[in-house]
This record gives structure tokens, C-alpha cells and sequence, in this order.
DNA sequence: TAAATTTGACCTGC
DNA sequence: GCAGGTCAAATTTA
């Protein structure tokens, strides 16, 4: 097995386990009544991993590197189109006669991504992919009611990178935005980190958009901490049982409400729950109320476990029912099922 | 002052 | 010929 194969590899599984575990968060949301927009950004992210999985696969099959590792900077691109709508068949793969080389510009290829600009990716969603990109160009289109930008790779030159973007938002929908990207990155060796942040329309847009929805969503996290604090009951049934060997992985951090001060006392927890000790409440999701993220350690192991605490309102009681599912272990070797978890408390 | 954005002109494909 | 895509000079921003 190369290299290239081992990156294309884990960057495969790596889409198929975050598009389990968006099915796994909007299971939760589905149960929990959460909004309608919270489900649909959980089910955007599992049809962007199915299509990213896809992709990968795709240009496998053709043997060629998939488009996060071309195969030469610079290199003309084959002829491949991802655009959902358009070029895939029923088997979700195009027929092989289509892949011809072809130095045309519009043969690079292409995939599209709907990003909404929400609470959940705020300004991490059309403008953070990870890259640096250079506006260029903006048009108005034919019959859409906002104008389409032009991004290229800020390294074009420095590294030969040859990828662009357009993004353009929805007419029916303006908190959405579709980006189309084009040609694949050669520049790795550039983070966006390194780069002064883009003064595009589209980012001052998506600011005051993040900005609205940030007060809203602190009057949510207040009410939904003071709930929780209130009537919280911890099932832990199959708590040791339900290990993966995944990576860790919990949602980005968010720097808004932090509660330190907040503890919930041992004796709310169910008979069968394990000593779990205090629970030290120091971060809520402010987008997704209805699920809260905890960690349960073990000091004598130094090794955690990522619990995933939801909470469900029911209509039959006033306390809403906590289920808690284990989601992954960080170390996995080194946890001891037999002993019971130090502390379980909210990620920070 | 360097770097990024804007915007009108030009190019390309249908 | 038209619409979309790109270029590059002018302008703006940090």
C-alpha cells in the first residue's frame, strides 16, 4: 500500500465516520424535537461525506489520485465532474467513456457544496475550507438575485496551484450559499492560518449574519443549562461495554457561555450509573442545546471517555430524560472497564 | 506600502 | 451574439 493510497484511505474513513456520526447527532435531534435547522445541517453534513467518500472513490477507480492529492502540481486535470445534479448515474458513478484528459478549463474537476450560514458553522463555513483563497472576478448572472464571486488559490503562482472557487448565494434562501470548487490544491504547504483574513463581501455578510444569531443563541444555552442543572438524570447502561477504536472526536469549541460554577451532585445519577462524582458543567453548545458534550475520566488510567449527553423533554413529565451515549474513547488500551470514571463533566 | 478587493474590459465556449 | 469566466488596472485596506 503507497502513500498516496494510505492518505486517500484514511481520508475516506475519515468521511465515512463523520457522516456516522452526523447520522448518530441528527438520531439524537430527531428524538429530541430539536429545530428544523438543526436537522438540516446535520443531514447537509452527511450528504457532503457521502459525497466526499464518493469522490475519493471516484477517481480510485479511474486510478487516479483524488483531487486533495493530485497527481503532479500543475498538472492539467481529468475530466471529471461531481456535480450531483448533472453528471452522476444512477450508480452514483459516471461511465468511464467520460473521463477524457483535457487541458479545457472547464474539464478540471468540479464538485459543489451547499453551505448554510448558521449557528453550527458560523464563519467557518464557505470561507474557512481550510485554504487561502484570492477573489478575482465577481458577475452578475442571468436570473440570480446575487452576484457570483471568483476566488483562485492565493499560492497560484508561489505553488502552481490552480484551484478556484465561485461562490454564489441562494436566491431562494440567502442565509445558503453554493460553492462550486474547481481543480485541485497542490499548495498543502500554505495553511490558511498564515494568510490575512479576506475582506469579501460574502465574509462581512456572513458576520453580521453570526453576529444576530449569537445572542439568540446564548438566551437558548442559558435555558437550556438551567434545565438540564434542574432535573438531570445519567443512564449509563453498556457504559464500558461501548468502545471504537475511532479517534476522539467532539465538536468544535465555541467561546461563548462558560459556567464554572455550576455543579450537579452525585446523588442525581440512577442506581446503575457509575461513580461518576460531580458534574462540573463548563461549557454548553450554544447551537445545539438539545445535546451536551461531556467527558467521564479516569485519573488512575490518565484516559477519558467522550460521552454524549442528550436531553429529551418528554410531555409526560417535567423532567426531561438524559440518555448518554458513549461515543469514542480517546485511549481505548488503556481504559479500565472495572473502575469507575473520576469525574464526568462538560467539555470546554 | 504591500496585499487584497473591485470593476470594467476582454476572452472563451455554446 | 450572449453569458459566464478571467484579467489587470484602479482602488481600498491594514
Amino acid at each position: 500500500m503507497d502513500s498516496a493510497y494510505n492518505g486517500e484511505y484514511k481520508a475516506l474513513l475519515n468521511e465515512l465516520i463523520q457522516g456516522m456520526e452526523c447520522a448518530k447527532q441528527l438520531r439524537v435531534h430527531l428524538n429530541s424535537a430539536a429545530s428544523s435547522e438543526t436537522q438540516y445541517f446535520f443531514l447537509q453534513r452527511i450528504l457532503s461525506s457521502y459525497e466526499k467518500a464518493l469522490l475519493i472513490l471516484k477517481w480510485r477507480l479511474v486510478g487516479q489520485s483524488h483531487p486533495v492529492a493530485p497527481p503532479l502540481p500543475g498538472a492539467p486535470e481529468p475530466s471529471i465532474s461531481l456535480d450531483r445534479s448533472l453528471d452522476i448515474n444512477n450508480n452514483g458513478f459516471k461511465e468511464q467513456q467520460d473521463y477524457n484528459v483535457s487541458k479545457k478549463r472547464k474539464a478540471m474537476p468540479t464538485w459543489t457544496e451547499q453551505v448554510r450560514v448558521g449557528a453550527e458553522n458560523g464563519l467557518e463555513g464557505p470561507t474557512e475550507d481550510g485554504y487561502s483563497w484570492r477573489k478575482y472576478g465577481q458577475k452578475d448572472i442571468l436570473g440570480a438575485k446575487y452576484p457570483r464571486s471568483y476566488y483562485r488559490c492565493t499560492f497560484r503562482l508561489m505553488h502552481n496551484c490552480w484551484a478556484t472557487k465561485q461562490v454564489q448565494r441562494s436566491d431562494d434562501d440567502p442565509t445558503v450559499f453554493d460553492i462550486t470548487y474547481k481543480g485541485a490544491h497542490t499548495c498543502t504547504l500554505a495553511p490558511t492560518t498564515s494568510v490575512p483574513p479576506l475582506r469579501s463581501p460574502e465574509k462581512q455578510e456572513l458576520k453580521q449574519i453570526h453576529h444576530q444569531n449569537e445572542n439568540f443563541q446564548a438566551m437558548q444555552s442559558n435555558q437550556m443549562l438551567m434545565n438540564l442543572r434542574a432535573s438531570l438524570r445519567v443512564n449509563t447502561d453498556g457504559l464500558d461495554t461501548k468502545e471504537t477504536a475511532f479517534p476522539f472526536s467532539f465538536p468544535p469549541t465555541f467561546s461563548g457561555l462558560t459556567d464554572e460554577n455550576q455543579h450537579f451532585q452525585s446523588s442525581q445519577v440512577d442506581d446503575n450509573a457509575v461513580a461518576l462524582g460531580t458534574y462540573s458543567p463548563s461549557f454548553v453548545s450554544p447551537t445545539t442545546p438539545e445535546s451536551n458534550y461531556f467527558s467521564a475520566s479516569q485519573q488512575h488510567t490518565n484516559a477519558f471517555k467522550g460521552v454524549h449527553i442528550s436531553s429529551a423533554n418528554t410531555s409526560s413529565t417535567n423532567s426531561p430524560i438524559v440518555g448518554l451515549d458513549l461515543d469514542y474513547s480517546l485511549h481505548p488500551a488503556t481504559l479500565d472497564p472495572n473502575f469507575p470514571f473520576d469525574t464526568l463533566e462538560f467539555l470546554t
